[in-house]
DNA sequence: TGCTATGATGCAAGCGCTTTCAGAAAATGG
DNA sequence: CCATTTTCTGAAAGCGCTTGCATCATAGCA
């Protein structure tokens, strides 16, 4: 039971390989009855080109890898679906690669993609360096970034999310709306994009309501529920006040939800909480969470259209910043 | 700045190209200074071997595919992690591909993967027909089913878990220790077989105790948050009632949770709620849930491990079935 | 010392496909 | 009706690697 070659199909169809493979990708017009005795010597035979050798024929995988920090979280998902449906409908596929996080960023995590030799990468990990950014586009490999803006000397676009004016929104909204004034914040990982940009959207609505800035009210979430659960528990047990909390991300606020629970703070009677992202569940908890809706598929989507544009040699893309927007529910104190 | 082959290294380390593959592959002895010349050699010229032309020369893709109906819900993450962190640990890559679900049966879902190569395939999907799974196995490439019992004249080995033991446990306690009679249950989607399994068991439960099977409680949840809750609210408005469910899954079972929460039923005064899997989640939603315990992620990491096993000619691995348990928390009315 | 295992290497034949080049056949135009 | 383009097809040269076979020392063993 050998493989099943061009040369086979070439045969029965009693034409050259060039044809066939012509007819393969439709490189060069091949006469309508040629085409049929082709394409019905394939489907006897069962023919299945092979991908290697294709790749190697014709110097392109038809791959684009995903470099990912690790597969947690609800974000990931619709993220990944987004993702997978743009690589698809470009008839591409993808290659999921865990990096791994070893704490020395002095090691090459992009390798392993590097080695399979993909069309082009999409990088979502903070984790990954600067200078590894850099390098890789230096090899010349297409390259998407994910919620981590363009390095300099680099182009390499990225896809992110707007941060501040829905942050900001929200913040006012708890002081305004809500009357808070002692609003916490929950920041991201260290060194997350997304989150230092929050982090100044909710320090500048509280400015511009007069209000003083209390670095006691900031803590790192790490868009964990169960780190924002324990620095919350931990915050209450201490004595640490606050009458508003902007968990930073939708994560982080149901893991804080929990501990305030635990603790007797009702939410929102006590405390107004919010959140970002509009992840699936951010709707089912109790109360459902207000929070910022920020389209998580449409950037996976978005992400692998750039990847694929550049791949095809249309151009480089701009960096994109796609809109979110408040989503009023009731954890904000909202009826 | 053209690609750096196996020729340039072979030049520069002053040996022919077969050393350096065999030093790259460890096929055959070769002198330590030698090693180390042809070691030094790719590391100066920044050697990366192409991973098309290794498969297409070693007749091997080092690629196993995955075949996924959709990327949804919290369960497919930490499969989806277990089994990557499986595949990784054998130097494999994953190459993810969602099956198109279009819903002729008769279209060929798994064709992409098969064009692509790979050297096995895990099958995550009870909408790949048995008549496909046969195909598949029949062209020797190495399968391995998730949550989906080998078909009969194939071998594959199969992943699942044990859903009867632990149904009857939780549904028992339901009826023991809660005092619970009509109990309701939302079935998996059609023909999903761990769900076939948790409704056996779930009647089994039921007769064990002398209460008469009532179809009126016997939903499709579909393992669907917004299926259940849409499912329970129709219920809840056309005066079904019952006082405790087993919502077949704890996605299913957070959907039904909001429907009985906004219709004013408590939980779990009024009803018995429980689920399966123990989801991140389940333990965050309030109040948290009692269900039955499952390793997703360590049910992933076995079938990668099955499937490299196969294809690593270590021959054919018998299926697995991983024990679950029970976890009571207080959705139940446990305290 | 002669003879065979063994170690270390090179040569060259592919793996299955794409693509350039050139040629044959058919279509076009004046 | 001949020159010229256009359409279609085949031969053949790789793509970068693995591997079977041959080679040649060197070493082991009687």
């Amino acid at each position: 039971m050998a493989r099943v070659t061009i040369n086979d199909v070439a045969q029965l169809a009693g034409v050259s390989i060039s044809t066939v493979s012509r007819v393969l990708n439709g490189t060069a017009p091949v006469a309508v009855e040629t085409v049929a005795q082709v394409r019905d010597a394939m489907e006897k035979l069962n023919y299945k080109p092979l991908a290697a050798a294709r790749t190697l024929a014709g110097r392109r995988t038809n791959t684009v890898g995903l470099l990912v920090p690790e597969i947690t979280g609800e974000f990931f998902m619709p993220l990944l679906r987004g993702i997978e449906e743009g690589v698809q409908e470009a008839g591409l596929d993808l290659l999921v690669h865990l990096a791994s996080q070893n704490g020395d960023a002095g090691a090459n995590p992009a390798l392993p993609l590097d080695e399979h030799n993909t069309d082009g990468l999409l990088v979502f990990t903070g984790r990954l360096a600067d200078s590894e950014i850099v390098r890789l586009c230096h090899t010349g490999i297409p390259i998407v970034l994910l919620f981590q803006s363009t390095p300099s000397y680099t182009q390499a676009p990225s896809v992110m999310f707007e941060n501040t004016v829905s942050t900001q929104e929200i913040v006012e909204h708890l002081i305004v709306d809500h009357g808070r004034r002692r609003i916490a914040f929950l920041s991201g990982p260290p060194q997350n994009e997304d989150s230092t940009l929050r982090e100044h959207a909710y320090r500048a609505a509280l400015a511009k309501h007069g209000i003083a800035f209390d670095p006691v009210l900031v803590g790192e979430g790490g868009y964990s529920h169960e780190r924002a659960q324990i620095l919350i528990s931990d915050w209450l047990l201490h004595g640490v006040e606050f009458d508003g909390l902007f968990a930073g991300d939708d994560s982080a606020a149901v893991g804080a939800l929990l501990a305030l629970r635990r603790a007797g703070r009702r939410v929102p009677e006590d405390v107004s909480l919010v959140g970002f992202d509009d992840l699936p569940f951010a709707a089912l908890v109790d109360p459902p969470l207000t929070t910022v809706g920020a389209p998580v598929e449409a950037a996976g989507r978005a992400a692998a259209q750039l990847l694929i544009q550049q791949i095809q040699g249309r151009g480089m893309p701009p960096p994109i910043e796609l809109p979110t927007h408040v989503i009023y529910r009731q954890s904000c104190g909202c009826a």
